[in-house]
This record gives C-alpha cells, sequence and structure tokens, in this order.
DNA sequence: ATAGGGTTAG
C-alpha cells in the first residue's frame, strides 16, 4: 500500500506535518498497520509530547480503524488532556453505539479537573447515548446541568435534549424545551418532528411537519423528509401529497431526499408511485445508491415490473455494489415476486454470506408456489448452519406447510416455534394454521383452534377459514366464519363472494340472491378482474371480456384456437368452475374470457414460442382457468407462471406446482 | 482537533 511506502520515504513526508498527513491518511483508510507505524515513528521524533493536536487525531485515527483500546490508552497517556481528548473519544464510542461506555466515559471527566469539563460538544453526545440506551433519569440530570450552565441556548445541545427526551418517552417533555426555545433553525423542527414519530406520535410529528412547511421561513431539508418518514407508515392519502408536493418545491433535492419519498411510497403500499418516482429521478440524473434500489426493488416484484428489476439488477452490477446483503436479499424478493424463481435461486447461491432474511425469501419463493418439501430442506438447512430462526420465518414455513397441505409437519413446526425457541404466534401463523387445517379438510378443528386462540382473531384468519369452507363446501361454520367477517369488515367484496359461492354450491339460489342484494344495498361491487402482462417495458392490462386490446380480434382469434384444441384433452368449461371463484350465473361465454385467458392469448401472439408467459393477477385465479392454462402449457409448449392474489402457479408441460391443491 | 436532526430487507 502507498501509505506505507511513503512512511519509508525521509523527509519530508517524515517530519511531523508529513506525519500528521499520514495519520489522517490512516483514519480515512482505516489502516491499522500503518498508523502503528506512523504512531511509532512519532513516538521515536519525539513529536507527541509537544503536540495536543498530533494525539488527538491520534485518537481520530484508532477509532477509524474500530482500535478503541488503543485510543483510550492515547487519551489516558496525554497528562496535558483536555475536554477535546474526550469529546473525540466519546465520539468515537457513540459512533460504535458503546453507549454505555459513553456514558462511564462521560462520567469519568468529572474527575479530572476544569481542564476537562463538559462543554457545549460534549453535551450533545453524552445525551445521544443517553437516547439510544434509554437513560432517561441520566438525561434529566445532564439536563439540569446543562441548564446550570446557560448551555441550553446552544441549538447543538438543545437539539440533543429534545431528542434524547423524544426518545426515552418524554415527548411532552421534548416539545416543551422545543417550545421555550427563542432561535429555532430547520434542525430544531427537524428534530421534534423526528422526536414525535419515534415517539409513536405519527399524527403530532406530522401536524408540526405542516405548520414548519407552513412557516416558510426555512427551506425543509433531507433531515425534515428522513425525520418525517418513520410518522409515515399507513399515512392518510393527503399527508402523502403534501410530502410530495414539498418534496417537489425542495430547491436542492439530493439522494437522502429521494430516497426518502421513495421509503414513504414503499411503506405505504404505492408501489407504483414508488416505481414512477425513481425513473424520474434516473431522468434527473440523480445516483442511486444501495439504499434506493434496495427500497424500489420489493416495489417491482410487487407489481411484476421485471424489465425495471432486471435494469436494477444491471445497475448493482455496474457499480459493483456486490456482495451487499442488503441488496441480495432484495433482488431474490424481486425475482421471486416477478415470478422468476431460477433468478431468485441465483441470487441466493451466489450470495457469500446469508442471513435470517436471506433464508426467509427463498423458503417463502418456493413455499407460495407449492414447492413445500424444497422449502422444507431449506428451512432445515437454515437451522442446520445455526441461525435462529424468527417470527417471519416461521410464516414463509408454515406458509410453505400450509400451500403444499403438509398438515402434519405445520403443526410441528407450530408447536416447536412456540416450545423451542420462545416465539408467541401472531396472527399471521394463526392465519397459515387456519388454512393448513381448514384446506386438509379439518374445518371444525380450524374452528376450534380459531376459538381457543388467545389473540382475537383478525379479518385473514376467519377468511382463511370461510375459504375452506367454501372448498369443503361447509355451511354452517361458513356462515360463523362469514358473520364475524362481515362484522370486522363490512365493505370487502371478497368475503360476500365466497358466501355467495358456498350457498351457489348448495343450490341455495335463494340465499344467494339476498347476498347479492344485500351487497346491491351496501353498494359493494365485485372487484372485477384483472391480469397484467409484461412484453418488453410495457406492461398490458385484461378484464374480463375485454376488448379494448388493439389486438383484440386477434386475441380473441388465438384463444377460440387455443380453446378448441383442449376441448379434444379433456377440457370441459363451467364444470369445475363453479366450483370455486366462479358464480353460477357465469356460463361458459364468461369463463371463456377471463382475463387470464385473454392474457395467455395475448403473450402467445407476442412473444417468440418457448419464452415464458408471466401473468400477474388482481384476485384468485378461477379452477377453469387453471385447468385451461395447464393444457395451454403443454400444447403450446410455454412455462406459464401466474400470480394471483395469494400464491404463485408454476405451470410446466401440463403441470402446475401447486398440485392442484389451492 | 470536537457537537445537533435523517433514509436500509423477509
Amino acid at each position: 500500500m502507498n501509505l506505507s511506502r511513503s512512511l519509508l520515504r525521509p523527509s519530508p513526508a517524515g517530519g511531523q506535518h508529513g506525519l500528521l498527513h499520514l495519520v489522517d491518511s490512516c483514519r480515512a483508510a482505516a489502516h491499522l498497520p500503518t498508523l502503528r507505524a506512523v504512531h511509532a515513528r512519532l513516538l521515536l521524533l519525539q513529536h507527541l509530547p509537544s503536540s495536543a493536536v498530533a494525539r488527538v487525531k491520534l485518537i481520530q485515527a484508532y477509532a477509524a480503524c474500530s482500535a478503541l483500546p488503543a485510543a483510550r490508552a492515547v487519551l489516558t497517556s496525554s497528562p496535558d488532556r483536555t475536554t477535546v481528548f474526550f469529546n473525540v473519544l466519546l465520539r468515537a464510542l457513540t459512533a460504535a453505539s458503546l453507549h454505555r461506555e459513553a456514558l462511564l466515559l462521560f462520567a469519568s471527566m468529572r474527575l479530572q479537573g476544569p481542564s476537562c469539563s463538559p462543554d457545549h460538544y460534549t453535551y450533545p453526545l453524552a445525551l445521544k447515548s443517553c437516547a439510544a440506551s434509554g437513560s432517561l433519569r441520566l438525561g434529566v440530570q445532564i439536563h439540569a446541568s446543562i441548564a446550570r450552565l446557560g448551555l441550553d441556548a446552544n441549538l447543538f445541545v438543545a437539539h440533543s435534549v429534545i431528542s434524547m427526551y423524544a426518545r426515552c418517552g418524554r415527548p411532552n417533555d421534548a416539545y416543551q424545551v422545543f417550545d421555550e426555545m427563542q432561535h429555532r433553525d430547520v434542525v430544531s423542527w427537524n428534530a421534534m418532528i423526528s422526536g414525535f414519530a419515534h415517539a409513536g406520535l405519527f399524527q403530532r410529528a406530522v401536524v408540526i411537519f405542516r405548520e414548519f412547511v407552513g412557516l416558510q421561513c426555512t427551506q425543509p431539508d433531507a433531515g425534515t423528509m428522513a425525520s418525517v418518514l418513520p410518522a409515515m407508515g399507513n399515512a392518510k392519502a393527503e399527508d402523502i401529497t403534501f410530502v410530495r408536493e414539498v418534496f417537489d418545491k425542495m430547491r436542492f433535492r439530493g439522494l437522502i431526499s429521494w430516497n426518502a419519498m421513495l421509503s414513504i411510497y414503499a411503506i405505504n403500499g404505492l408501489h407504483v408511485k414508488a416505481v414512477e418516482l425513481f425513473v424520474r429521478m434516473e431522468k434527473d440524473g440523480v445516483e442511486p445508491d444501495r439504499m434506493t434500489l434496495a427500497t424500489v426493488l420489493p416495489c417491482c416484484g410487487q407489481v411484476s415490473a421485471f424489465s425495471l428489476g432486471k435494469h436494477i439488477h444491471e445497475i448493482i452490477k455496474r457499480k459493483r455494489m456486490c456482495p451487499n446483503m442488503l441488496l441480495e436479499n432484495a433482488l431474490m424478493d424481486m425475482y421471486a415476486n416477478c415470478g422468476c424463481l431460477k433468478d431468485a435461486r441465483e441470487v441466493f447461491d451466489a450470495m457469500s454470506l446469508r442471513d435470517v432474511v436471506s433464508w426467509t425469501s427463498i423458503i417463502s419463493a418456493y413455499g407460495v408456489r407449492g414447492h413445500g418439501t424444497e422449502a422444507i430442506n431449506l428451512f432445515e438447512n437454515m437451522l442446520g448452519q445455526g441461525l435462529e430462526p424468527d417470527s417471519i420465518a416461521f410464516v414463509a414455513v408454515l406458509a410453505a406447510c400450509s400451500h403444499a397441505g403438509f398438515l402434519d409437519v405445520g403443526k410441528r413446526y407450530f408447536d416447536c416455534m412456540t416450545s423451542r425457541y420462545q416465539i408467541t404466534p401472531k396472527a399471521e401463523h394463526y392465519t397459515c394454521m387456519v388454512d393448513l387445517l381448514g384446506r386438509a379438510g379439518c374445518i371444525s378443528e380450524a374452528y376450534d383452534f380459531i376459538l381457543a386462540m388467545p389473540i382475537k382473531p383478525n379479518e385473514r384468519v376467519w377468511g382463511a377459514l370461510l375459504g375452506a369452507c367454501r372448498i369443503h363446501s361447509n355451511m354452517d361454520i361458513g356462515l360463523l366464519a362469514a358473520d364475524s367477517l362481515f362484522r370486522m369488515v363490512p365493505d370487502q367484496t371478497g368475503y360476500y363472494v365466497l358466501l355467495s359461492n358456498i350457498y351457489a354450491r348448495a343450490g341455495r339460489w335463494a340465499d344467494v340472491t339476498s347476498v347479492r342484494s344485500v351487497m346491491a344495498s351496501k353498494g359493494i361491487k365485485k372487484l372485477p378482474g384483472a391480469s397484467n402482462v409484461e412484453i418488453g417495458d410495457q406492461v398490458h392490462t385484461f378484464h374480463v371480456g375485454d376488448r379494448s386490446h388493439p389486438q383484440s380480434e386477434m386475441i380473441y382469434k388465438k384463444l377460440e384456437e387455443l380453446l378448441g384444441r383442449i376441448r379434444g384433452m379433456g377440457y370441459n368449461p363451467g364444470v369445475e368452475g363453479t366450483l370455486h371463484d366462479v358464480e353460477e350465473e357465469e356460463k361458459e361465454g364468461h369463463l371463456s374470457v377471463h382475463s387470464e385467458k385473454l392474457a395467455i392469448a395475448f403473450v402467445l401472439i407476442n412473444t417468440s414460442p418457448g419464452t415464458p408467459i408471466r401473468i400477474t393477477m388482481n384476485l384468485r385465479t378461477c379452477s377453469d382457468c387453471h385447468h385451461a392454462a395447464k393444457l395451454i402449457s403443454a400444447i403450446t409448449d410455454r412455462e406459464i407462471i401466474l400470480k394471483d392474489i395469494n400464491r404463485f402457479h408454476h405451470i410446466v408441460q401440463g403441470v402446475c406446482s401447486c398440485g392442484d391443491y389451492w
């Protein structure tokens, strides 16, 4: 390394000035061996006793090399140490999140005499450690010292007091400090916004954010955007729009502001907005960093934006950002959700380090396709690596069991989650178990399971039971489930449709009609089924009986041809259909133009032989379309990857990964 | 030679 080479050179680099410069270079490069050599040289040349600056620089450089004991040793061996020495070491400790040690060091300053009294640099650091370790009592004491010394007029100090109170669970005390400030700058407001956000007072954070923007005395900055972000989970549409307006009006829009805005869209499920914003960011020539891409990739997966996802993968390769677990995990998630299990697996296999998130991601990718055995193998493999599965890892493996119908294995995992890993099951785990039991036909057991739950069953838990009742035509328990659901979510279309399907199968047409009229009186409409496919980077959407596409005529002709061919292979439209999503009124005519079928015909026309057909839809696919898709995959020799509302159907040569169990 | 607010997954 050239640092070492310049060390061997005599003067001028060997002189004190050159050596100090070298110390800074070691700090920047975090190169400990060279730093030790320079340190030795400084000692040899007797430069250190005379130069406090040199010793402060050494402390910083050792800290940058993560050699904190060495940094501390320099401080201890300096008889003429001053407050600055402590401040620099405190800074190193807080940066390394060693908050207890930082507070011990802070406490030791009192014993050092007046030259080492804490000052306006010291307090923010000490308070940061209080905030991080939740040391409210010490924080209050420090606040008292600050007030006694009159240091609360210093903005840096005041901001750290605000932050300390907010993060120690005292947002009102934080606000009082903020309120009593004589002068405020943008950081004062940011500290208060972030304070409310971290105390969980999201609405107050947004209100004070709006107040700040309304004052128009100071421009919001990247810190403002980042501060309001944690308050924006589950945000109101108008608040998101407001933040976007602020973002658009910012004079300097740095990377952090872009990332915060992207994140706000992402955490609110506005995946399309996030994707659009990212496209604009690229147009504006703003260079994305790891975080930008790790935020946008899951959005690509959610909306199956495969070409953008691949494009982002190219950016990652070009910028040589991997290996990086954050990005690799996000890439896997994107590929898996875009219907490319193979690419997801390639990313997983190429990783040099994997954490629980990586494993969970790949387990879930196999699980939602019905590849239960591989999902379980991966889960066991993860355990074999000594990784502790967490709550979400169990959701993935339980969901895998439920998609594959592995009743006993699923029960075993559910038991071991609590007994062996002491993880308290959440609603998601119960949903998996109800789904697993119910679809396996154990409807009463599933119902008893719900009744015995220690937490209040949510909508999804009852929804899983209702779905199982539809499959197994259990009207009694189905009604109980529907009753709970209608009280919880009176406006959710899907559950009315499920109930009416149950009645239809039992031939109770009067009840079907009454469910319909309830829906009509409440103004609830059936969500129209839609299928999306991507050709190039263009997304095409199809609805039932859609004739709006320019290629409509060709699509219908193709579909007719396909249906004619598969009819000879046992495809009998409408027979199975009524068993699942389709209502009795939907005759063969309707079924044959379901959006999935139109999408399949469209892709067949527009792509070369062998290209996989990837479809994303907003409902569960019906068994008629499922049957048709399997046969079409066989006669056209195409893979069909159908992503429906809760799983993937990966169809190869007439066989679906779901094993027709869904 | 030193300090404040801030974004990262399944």
